[in-house]
DNA sequence: GGGAATATTGACCCACGGGTCAAGGCGAGG
DNA sequence: CCTCGCCTTGACCCGTGGGTCAATATTCCC
């Protein structure tokens, strides 16, 4: 994989097709576990020919890690309902996600399991639906939907949090809802957090943190 | 390290130093980026002693992952008044969880960051205090201190996975709040969680998953 | 049909790092 | 002072797996 090269109609198939059994192998036994030679078994092609297509192995993952960013992205916008109040749009971007992330489940499960040079690729995916999220909180902070007394950057760690987090209980079997069950629950839960009745809250703040008598 | 073998005073010694240097460099550069002799030369012996001490690599692992998971089963104990009400408990884990993640930060995020072998390791740690608060949300939901009726063990989830995942955001430097107000606001937002008004939500919720119009 | 670019092959190279081992030191008890 | 079991050494072994390369096939286009 050198400088600019020209690839026909064929090379692009079989650019895919190695890039299709990576993701397969990737999601099955992991980034680490999985060998170049797996990779090129899988394709039916030899070893040689993956470094035709791709600079080395990183790359490869680099470009897969890439490629599922933007569908989620694409997913999320898709779901958004511009004209809706804010508040509804960050509900309805977490069902979006919450089903993303569940069909997608290898992929993501990758992305925890793997080591440093693959765990800014995750924070990158974050990044980006954090900054939408936020934007989406201080929206409804303003209209009046969003509770005005947490930092916005807060609760968007916060509700991407949630997402990451049942996403992740969901894929490894800690919850047994159905996927439609998952997405609603998390987005009501995410609901509630923005909306929450501070009262009742600090009320119980206040009281919990007394501290403990020895 | 074969069968059983009885440690002198300076032998226990000896293992506590590649045991330390061993958590040192793992939480610095990760587990895999670590090699034996990296450890063994930051304790300042050969490499053949590793082995006296160790079975292998990985065993040492177990035994680092397992001291820090005792550790903060030990201070969340500490942490808790057992005759507060339940919420008020959960919320004094919270605090002392989030510090004590906080204070080993580097251990934790190598958890994160290791592959399948290790994943379960982490999830081990998860599992006992995922218990111990469902307990503590049961408790809260009988003695009337935890208003939401939702199924207690999405909750403990929700609340444990906030835990982790607000320590998370801190390690790796998205929320640079003090330990002293992130644990707090951790708290909160796990009592709202638990406490918030279900009215509202559900309402919002209705409102907010109506389908876009496109 | 010929030459240039692209596509494909598989044997080979080699760094890396975990784990072994035979040999020797050292301290306590008999 | 000798022996036995803990302790320590560092050279060596070896599987593993990423990456290279020179040779060959195929396709494309003038």
């Amino acid at each position: 994989m050198t400088g600019t090269r020209q690839l026909t109609a064929q090379g692009l198939e079989r650019k895919q097709q190695l890039f299709d059994a990576a993701a397969q192998l990737f999601a099955e036994q992991g980034y680490a576990q999985t060998r170049v030679v797996d990779i090129v078994d899988a394709a039916g092609v030899a070893k040689g020919l993956f470094y035709w297509y791709f600079e080395n192995k990183e790359a490869l993952f680099r470009e897969l890690a890439a490629d599922i960013r933007h569908k989620l992205r694409r997913t999320q916008r898709r779901a958004i309902d511009r004209n809706a109040p804010a508040l509804a749009q960050i509900a309805q971007g977490t069902v979006a996600s919450v089903r993303f992330m569940s069909e997608h489940a290898s992929f993501f499960s990758l992305l925890e399991v793997e080591g440093r040079n693959v765990a800014d690729a995750l924070r990158r995916g974050t990044e980006q639906h954090l900054q939408d999220v936020k934007a989406l909180i201080v929206a409804g902070q303003e209209d009046g939907s969003v509770t005005t007394d947490d930092d916005a950057d807060l609760l968007a760690l916060a509700v991407v949090g949630a997402v990451g987090q049942f996403s992740h209980f969901h894929r490894t079997g800690r919850v047994d809802l159905s996927l439609d069950e998952l997405a609603n629950y998390v987005a009501r839960l995410v609901v509630r957090i923005l909306t929450a009745d501070e009262q009742v809250a600090r009320q119980s703040i206040k009281q919990a943190l007394r501290p403990p008598r020895r």
